[in-house]
DNA sequence: GTGAAAGCGCTAACAG
DNA sequence: CTGTTAGCGCTTTCAC
């Protein structure tokens, strides 16, 4: 059994009270005597405070809810590690499940974690929600009374007050005019599912830039992948076998950037000389220092740090604005090169 | 307010009790009247049952504490997501944290999570761990009396019925028979950190496979590293330099495998014509399926639902024994070939 | 400065 | 079959 409160007030001679508050030094002052009795014979039982008991008195736990479709994944696994390290600094706890990319789990997940009282959930969408399903949790939400953010996906439904995402317009940019500053005109881009909204600001980011050189958007040039690498390697088949005018790909995300290389290499063709290729996300590179792949990096872990501290923020009832400077950077590496 | 077990009590019109019972299906029978009108209104009224209440009497909270190093390295996000997969198949939730590597910080992990009343620990020790250190974790968790598993790492200090491993030594074995069998002999080590019993482990593996093949261990093969690309790299480099005879190494994790195939690549040489190599871990493959490196694969997610089953049966009582058959296996690419 | 008492939302004897 | 009652360990008025 472990020792509570009371029994160091009884070893101590004092009240609970007396131990509670000193324990959570506020309230009244106390003598430093009875203060040093009391933190002392605390420390001497090995006192533990049960957390769940005073948490059902403040109504607050000091726990945050996290739901990711994958932790294995670098990108979640990095945002989930920016979450945790700032949540831990600020003294707060996480809890964090996979919702292995099921809609159905992450309104499972949602109820759980509204049941265990967290304060506040960091929630990616399973990435086969279509908007119908995001409703549903939005409801579920909602209807839970806890402070929420989507991170990074999301649908455009209300004024947004609960999303934080990463510049991917800018991101979609700085892949697309790198590849234009080294002549190159013909770049298929292989984009995300088109019904995430991330994956469309990568490509408005693309088009952008080809406005920005006067190129012309060639609607044929847009292929739309699912961020797996045998997308990107099956549409690069496709543009090798049938667009000998393509010269770059920017594939919208490393591992289908991964399957063009495959194609590519496949077709017996050498990177850069022949074709330029630019990932996205890089976040691999933190761990594996020796991909050759150009990428857009994006910094992550950041965007975790910044999700911890605006849900929690919002939960201590500030008024945490969504503004913050989440700059891509362009990670030149050996897959792009000037066209010849 | 949440509505709670009171509020649907007075609008059924019944007691707590009976609620209380309903909600959780057991105790005496009810009239399948009262039940429906119980759980009907209960779902009309959106409740959901405060957890922290429920956990405060029955003491527990069916909870686990992981904690990890870093959850963005592929091993420990592979093993988490494992125990989180199986943990909720069983209905239980997971507290997540990262040591970032720091001793104190586990020990400070520990205490929060035995405040947060979690039911058991899985724990990965922070590599820097010392057997000093080690024994205050140790003191820690035995103090809190809660159940914990030691997760592959470890120190050998009692009956070890606290911890969970992979088969290491098979593993190295594995790993330098096949270099053997393709003609190598001249075969360099790059370890772990041998304070920890995993590396000490994969030593072994290869040395048994040496004596099986009647080479002799020559110690001047074996290099300690620290499990981090940069020590693979300077280790290989020396060895270019200085060992024109070595012609395989085989490196104890894939980072230093990649700091190894760095520095050959820097040398002019080719792998596999020049030098074979052989990592270890093989988690990345899982996501980037286009690592060329032979390496040995552990099956880690196995291993983290095997840990959750474990805690939880121990939790419950149960007599779980740590015998399990999680067995390596090689994974033969291209970074390995007949010595010519 | 310090303590008594009420009660957070729930479960678990024990009565009826 | 159902209800009353007494807490779980803690915080928080409100007295003294």
């Amino acid at each position: 059994m472990a020792v509570t409160i009371r029994d160091i007030a009884k070893r101590a001679n004092v009240s609970v009270t007396t131990v509670s508050q000193i324990m959570n030094d506020k309230g009244s002052r106390f003598t430093k005597r009875t203060r040093d009795r009391v933190l002392q014979t605390a420390k001497a039982m090995n006192y533990r405070p049960n957390r769940l008991a005073a948490s059902l008195i403040t109504r607050q736990t000091k726990t945050l809810g996290v739901i990711v479709p994958d932790i294995r994944n670098p990108f979640f696994s990095a945002l989930a590690h920016g979450i945790d390290e700032r949540a831990t600094e600020l003294g707060w706890s996480i809890f964090l499940s996979n919702s292995s990319d099921s809609h159905e789990k992450d309104l499972h997940l949602i109820s759980v974690m509204n049941s265990l009282q967290v304060d506040g959930i960091c929630f990616c969408l399973a990435g086969n929600t279509d908007e119908q399903s995001f409703l549903a949790c939005y409801q579920e939400l909602t209807d839970a009374d806890i402070p929420f953010l989507l991170v990074d996906r999301y649908y455009e439904i209300d004024d947004m007050q609960n999303v934080l995402t990463l510049d991917h317009e800018k991101a979609g940019y700085l892949a697309t005019s790198h590849l234009l500053e080294l002549g190159h005109r013909r770049i298929a881009c292989i984009t995300g599912p088109l019904h995430l909204v991330d994956a469309r600001m990568r490509l408005v980011g693309y088009e952008r830039a080809l406005a920005e050189y006067d190129v012309s958007i060639d609607e044929t040039l847009i292929f739309e992948g699912n961020y797996r690498q045998e997308s990107g390697y099956r549409h690069a088949n496709w543009i090798l076998d049938t667009m000998p005018d393509v010269t770059a790909f920017f594939a919208c995300n490393d591992l289908m950037a991964l399957g063009v290389m495959d194609a590519i290499e496949q077709a017996e063709k050498i990177i850069p000389n022949d074709f330029s290729v630019v990932g996205y996300d890089d976040v691999v590179s933190e761990y594996f220092k020796r991909s050759p792949l150009t990428s857009i990096y994006q910094p992550v872990g950041d965007l975790g740090r910044k999700t911890a501290d605006i849900i929690i923020a919002r939960i201590n009832g500030a008024e945490a604005t969504l503004k913050v400077d989440l700059t891509p950077k362009l990670q030149r590496r050996k897959s792009t090169a000037p066209l010849l």
